[in-house]
DNA sequence: TTGAAAGCGCTAACAA
DNA sequence: TTGTTAGCGCTTTCAA
């Protein structure tokens, strides 16, 4: 068993028997006075505690665990990829995981690998977790496969349910619903939108955020266009919605595709803020120092994974007891100098639509366009 | 215990026993086929593993780990950010890990936390994993601690020995190297280092590299400037670098504090890369997309973290064989449009050093400047 | 090649 | 308030 090093000659590891010996109490005792169980006078406490102090004692988890069933630890499966969103979600998890006296474990999947949700969380249910966090759900996956311990999802909307699951609302739809109002506030007749990929749950979120911002303000709702997070397809969008003059204002469903998306108006000779705005959502640490700098919106990871791991926990704890309604987190719109007002008149676009009222597709039409063809 | 769902009425999650009474074997047997033990005859192999899945038995891993003192786990104390470096890291350590057949336990540390390290190695230790990675080591807590267990520490330079500990290169002194020559190939007569925190090994790692470059060129080695790995940082630099007229290429240790001094740059008025070339450190997703595209070397992560578990498992499991020396990784340089050849001739500078040979200490000496201070 | 018995170091149930 | 007695479900002797 692994130990802080015992020097040398390594004395074998304590067990709770010396110590009970030590302390001349029994090594149920011991037990007790560890667990902070009820019913331990002070004086035998103390003994015990000093006792266990100076052999360095440390409670052995796998026998804990054995005797018990329950191994206090958390698995959490998430993307096997360092996108932001993700990583930031991975230390949230593991600092509030970590203050509610649990440990965490770690499954990671790879986007579009079939089955690799379902054999991550086979991976941590096989180590014995008391509880699942889902981190980033995906269609696929989520619900293919039944599991016997608590889940929590973050960031799915609430009406994903199945036993045992509890959700922790992200709140992103109220970010990009504030992403969206914001532009519009601006001025301009309408919000482009560059979407996640539909099978993610926070991408969702995020579209309906903006679909709601929109009708609130009675705007048209243009086609979405869909990205996959990286730059590289925010660069590949961009280029589609510059053909339509149409265009002054996108909000993105990340950060990553923000910047894409600029880099491609720059190359098409269109200037940012000027002629079109861009909001982005993540608020990456980059953000700020982009060009220009970027007006974005910022996701509480650590508050929402704290809140969820602690509703996680009192269901693991507590299964019987009622469940507080999640508070929602605070909207935090960062403006840069990624967005403005629109140009005095908009470019005439041959790209006009016909219908005022075209609700998008997963996918916006490619409008036509003779955009100079710049490789970053 | 935790098991793939038993749905409905749940009959006790079935135990070896069961299996061995099914498969008309003896409880050892079934422990003999399930661990690969020699001396199972081949029908008896068969009939327990049809046994077993007709059963969805499945191992209890706390008992295992009991009678064995083995948790076929490794321990990664990683850093408490989102941090590009770091989370790609992970994502490398955990894949490495599942291959070879082990789980992953995450324990994070904030940087600036005193003691950090040593709680989360006391963490992972408490947990009874078999090995542990330390990502990103830094000065403070390696080596205060000892540990009983081995060790693999990624990135740290092959001087850091102690017992039961492994290292695997992650050869950024070379990638340091690389970007550094790449500049004075263009021409520039030396190049400046926006160096990352020293008490990162891997920040000094790549600060080697740099200087290994210039001496191998003859060139001037000009005083350091030391950022935090931030944009904020890069920024800050940038502004102290840009009253400098002689600095005529920058590498920094990594994209963002790259993408903070180009940006103080185009701030202060002067062009990258007509003016100033940039070099970065990383690869970071948008770095092929932010204005202009960042030239930048790219680490071999996922190579990396294979290489160091592959050794760390055979320490673990065969303590006595010999290890053979780790493969260099192959360099990856990125050449986008963020370097070019210096300009014709270097802006007159009233900050020109008479010493040719400074050697910097770890911060630069902000030079005096007039430049325009748009906060971003 | 297979099996029987004896723990691994705790927690749980019950007694005192 | 404390102690005693049984296991938890495996792996490890050792014997057959």
């Amino acid at each position: 068993m692994t130990r802080l090093a015992r020097p040398g000659g390594s004395p074998p590891t304590p067990r709770s028997v010396d110590v009970a010996r030590l302390a001349g109490v029994s090594q149920k005792t011991v037990s007790r006075v560890l667990n902070d169980e009820p019913y331990v006078s002070a004086d035998v406490r103390r003994r015990v505690l000093d006792a266990a102090e100076e052999l360095g004692y440390r409670r052995n988890q796998a026998a804990r665990a054995l005797a018990s069933g329950r191994t206090r630890s958390i698995g959490v499966v998430t993307l096997g990829s360092a996108l932001y969103g993700p990583a930031s979600w991975l230390i949230g998890i593991e600092r509030a995981v970590r203050k509610l006296g649990y440990t965490l474990r770690v499954a990671t999947t790879i986007e579009g690998d079939p089955g690799g949700i379902a054999s991550a969380l086979a991976s941590l249910l096989d180590q014995g977790v008391d509880g699942v966090v889902i981190s980033e759900p995906i269609d696929e996956g989520v619900g293919l496969i039944s599991v016997d311990v608590p889940v929590l999802v973050l960031g799915a909307p609430p009406t994903f349910t199945a036993p045992q699951v509890v959700t922790a609302r992200v709140g992103a739809g109220r970010l990009a619903r504030a992403a969206t109002e914001h532009l519009l506030e601006l001025g301009h007749a309408t919000v482009h939108h560059l979407a996640g990929p539909q099978r993610w749950y926070s991408a969702r979120d995020r579209l309906a955020g903006w679909r709601e911002a929109l009708r609130a303000h009675g705007a048209d709702e243009p086609p979405v266009v869909e990205g996959d997070w990286s730059a590289a397809s925010g660069y590949a969008a961009g280029r589609e919605l510059t053909g339509d003059g149409t265009v002054t204002a996108v909000f993105a469903a990340n950060d990553d595709m923000a910047i894409g998306l600029i880099r491609a108006q720059l190359e098409a000779g269109r200037r940012v803020p000027e002629d079109i705005s861009v909001v982005g959502f993540d608020d990456i640490p980059v953000a700020a120092y982009v060009t220009p700098p970027l007006t974005t919106v910022r996701q509480p990871f650590d508050a929402v994974a704290r809140q969820g791991l602690a509703l996680l926990v009192q269901v693991i704890e507590k299964p019987d007891v009622e469940l507080p309604p999640a508070a929602d987190q605070p909207v935090e719109l960062i403006v840069r100098a990624s967005t403005a007002p629109p140009p005095p008149r908009p470019i005439p676009g041959r790209g006009r639509r016909a219908t005022p009222h075209a609700h998008g597709g997963p996918h916006g039409q490619p409008a036509g366009n003779e955009v100079p063809s710049t490789q970053p």
